[in-house]
DNA sequence: CGGAATCCATATCGATACTG
DNA sequence: CAGTATCGATATGGATTCCG
């Protein structure tokens, strides 16, 4: 259930709640390689469907949906045929990318480090990698 | 100039993968909120269990280990009764923590923007998400 | 105290088919 | 071109119970 009722938050240390509710918008699947393609500019429907390897079309418009439902990004419908949709990063939405592109950086720095260390656990734990 | 003459606006893929695998660690609901709260320090299982709330037994398990494997984390057992485990951060896990500080500072100034944004869209949208 | 194991509800996602 | 609708597989997560 979202409670949006947050008026009675205790304030104590930090607010533990909120923390989660970004990872409702960032935190699936695609929605960060959406945000990360559009970076780059305006892109259409398809354009994108192209630049994001292996999303369905059906999961790149639940993503597009979504991320404009939140005002992250605005789509705009020219009505010709064939039909020309194109999606922009909102002012806010930039600032979004903004935010995660540390992530990102990191993602690409630990990740190898992190492949390691999950070898090594499965060696030293006898996990179904390694096994005997 | 461009060795290439077609290549006006390709919309390439940087790389699309190892962009997704970063969710795969921080991306489901708990982890961002463990890796936070150790942030502080060491922290024991219940000491952690009683400072995310919400979160059950079994998920601060498998976060915990899920983490671990990644290298995000340690695990130290104190043999003793009763028994006492203490969590914390590794190099590389404060350096995730680092990463990932913009996008909560993100969602704190924003998440009020989205849930206006939300409301704006289902108002103009006549979206059931609300109900009447 | 700090789990592991089991059961079960829901959320998520992919594939496919159809539409204006 | 840019979707929508439906279906089914799988992933995720909560509640409960038991155990050293």
């Amino acid at each position: 259930m979202t409670a949006r009722d947050d008026e009675a938050a205790p304030t104590r240390q930090h607010d533990p709640c909120r923390t989660r509710e970004v990872l409702d918008i960032v935190g699936d699947k695609w929605s960060l390689l959406v945000v990360r393609t559009l970076q780059e500019g305006p892109r259409r429907f398809t354009e994108l469907k192209r630049a994001i390897d292996g999303i369905s079309q059906r999961m790149l418009t639940v993503t597009l949906r979504s991320l404009e439902r939140d005002g992250i990004l605005t789509r705009t419908v020219r009505n010709v045929m064939p039909p020309h949709v194109s999606y922009e990063l909102t002012p806010m939405g930039r600032t979004l990318q903004e935010a995660t592109a540390p992530l990102l950086e990191w993602s690409h720095a630990y990740l190898p480090h992190i492949d390691a260390a999950r070898a090594e656990y499965d060696t030293r734990t006898g996990s179904p990698t390694g096994r005997s």
